[in-house]
DNA sequence: TTGATGTGTGGGAGCGCTCTTACAACGTTG
DNA sequence: CAACGTTGTAAGAGCGCTCCCACACATCAA
């Protein structure tokens, strides 16, 4: 079953012209006498001719794949299980397909990996690098931008420098939730916020305190939480034990919604009757949730999915001065609050 | 930025050695002088020297990624939403890794799509293939087979061709919860099953009702789901008009075992004191679910893992015959049932 | 006619690497 | 001391492709 491969050379054989011919009938066919494209196109069926993409990408210097780099996660591959990488992954790839460019996947979690990230995009495995990367201190950005390698970021870099990337306005997003439950009547408002070594979670949690202070509340209990459900969890119960009369949470994702809401429940609290909760992103969970969540939606799909266009602009047309995309979030209103 | 990359030659200059000598230092450094090693690694130092993958793949015709392609799913890119190809990307990605092999992710949801899949392969892009295929029908493997491409499928392939699979016991994972159920004195049990054209789904079910029929129940009133959420919740609804009754459940996955429970709520039926579920996977939202969900559980990331196990030693050593790996789920109680 | 312009085609270089082959320098042995 | 391995190195072919250049031929203005 393992056929040797016909070559751009034998298709020329079979159809009796040069190799040049045949490549340029191949590619754009520019220039060739419509009879011989026929010949050439008749033998490159009879032989069953593919193009060897490694062939080519060895003299054109582009590989027609990107690396889609999930950066700074220190859980390893569970990352997946998290709804937010799964949009990501989703946007990513339903824009590249439609352009024959195909996403390679890779985990830089360690300072081996991220040295093997370099190494595999300075090698010319990959056109340019999509990166998530969820630490300000993540010294991958600023490596690949020496290295030379095209690349763009999923949320702006923790410190400046000349590099595309899309992001969400957080803390309009931040806003819209402490507006919302003040216009809903909530006085002892509370919030579970991010980790705060992430901007995203920073800038959330800056635009709600904002915005409740200029709603005439200049202090918020915050719990800080991890963006996972157990973290979620822990903070709703120690939000509970320090402000036993809270009538409202805002929680900086959706997973952690979900949890408090839980854990609301256990504790008797109906939500939203006695507490009403915000959540963050709309993701999956904030349907799979009872009662629904209300929740601050993130585009995700569509930031990946800029984020790609962005890098195949840059690879298309080298050179231009990074670009930044930032998209608006908005309140999409449900039964938790 | 963009320096132009040195190549071996440059190395092989700075060095004052031949290019062959610095590729055997770079590679299995075999009979090379220690000094010259020493000098050679030296100039790569100085150089920056770094190997160009893309023309070491011409010549060793491996690439050093491996495709994984989801398949037959006409769900488009939401398939990501899944928490079942999280975690199978989750397992592979976590094993590959180890072996500095990088995934490169596929949609083959169409026939347009299925052909620049088998193109990709046959073009030399990726080494091999991890398929996961959920329709029988899906034309992909056999297509893939007689490409000559390495492959390895989850799941076993909708008719016989010599290809390594892995795969689990489903019939035993429906028995598993017939069992519990039985056991647990439950009288009218019921089932939502997963889409039948799909292989997973029949196993489950015949699992499930041919140990219903060996406990004395012949007869399991039963509507097909389609593995979503919201059909999970229509058939709970069906399910109730058709047996006001009922007091258990099983249902094919977890999602839609979350959704029935929620529809039991809805209807005053408590879980698990009225009405005992069962789901099956035991992903994301077994655990989200309240109560959580007693569920079978299928090692995704191990199965993951395996498959990206058995395509690496195919690469190894071509020509070997066909493996496939079982995998024994097991019942994970919780609090539905 | 001559030269300028344009179109279609073949030949060949070269992308950066690996791997085989040839060969030089060094023992070791009968 | 000739004959023989053994070890370390260089040279060169070649992986399959693209692209530049040369050339053959046709067309058209001067």
């Amino acid at each position: 079953m393992s056929k040797v491969a016909p070559t751009l050379e034998d298709v020329a054989k079979v159809a009796g012209v040069s190799r040049a011919t045949v490549s340029r009938v191949v590619n754009g066919t520019r220039n060739v006498d419509p009879d011989i494209q026929e010949t050439v196109r008749n033998a490159i069926e009879q032989t069953g001719y593919t193009p060897n993409r490694v062939a080519r990408s060895l003299v054109t210097r582009r590989t027609g794949t990107v690396a889609l780099v999930i950066s700074g996660a220190g859980g390893g591959s569970d990352v997946f299980t998290d709804p937010f990488f799964g949009r990501v992954t989703a946007g990513v790839v339903d824009f590249l397909r439609g352009h024959s460019v195909h996403p390679v996947l890779m985990l830089a979690d360690s300072d081996h990996a991220r040295t093997e990230v370099v190494e595999f995009l300075r090698q010319g495995s990959a056109d340019g690098a999509l990166l998530v990367s969820t630490h300000p201190a993540d010294p991958l950005p600023a490596r690949l931008l020496d290295a030379g390698v095209p690349s763009v970021l999923y949320a702006r870099p923790g410190s400046p420098m000349p590099v595309s990337y899309v992001d969400m306005d957080h803390r309009a997003g931040g806003r819209l939730a402490a507006d919302h439950l003040v216009a809903a009547g909530r006085y002892n408002i509370t919030a579970i916020s991010g980790p705060m070594d992430v901007l995203a979670s920073q800038d959330r949690h800056a635009g709600f305190r904002d915005a409740m202070a200029r709603h005439g509340f200049p202090y918020v209990p915050t719990v800080e939480g991890g963006f996972t459900a157990e973290s979620g969890a822990a903070a709703m119960h120690q939000l509970l034990s320090e402000c036993p009369d809270l009538d409202a949470v805002f929680a900086a994702n959706d997973l952690m919604a979900q949890a408090a809401v839980d854990v609301l429940l256990e504790h008797g609290l109906r939500v939203p009757d006695a507490v009403a909760v915000v959540g963050f992103d709309d993701s999956a969970p904030a349907l799979a949730c009872r009662p629904q969540l209300t929740t601050v939606r993130q585009p995700v799909e569509r930031m990946a999915a800029q984020m790609a266009d962005l890098l195949l602009a840059d690879l298309e047309k080298p050179g231009q001065r990074p670009r930044s995309v930032i998209f608006e979030p908005e309140l999409v209103v449900r039964a938790s609050a």
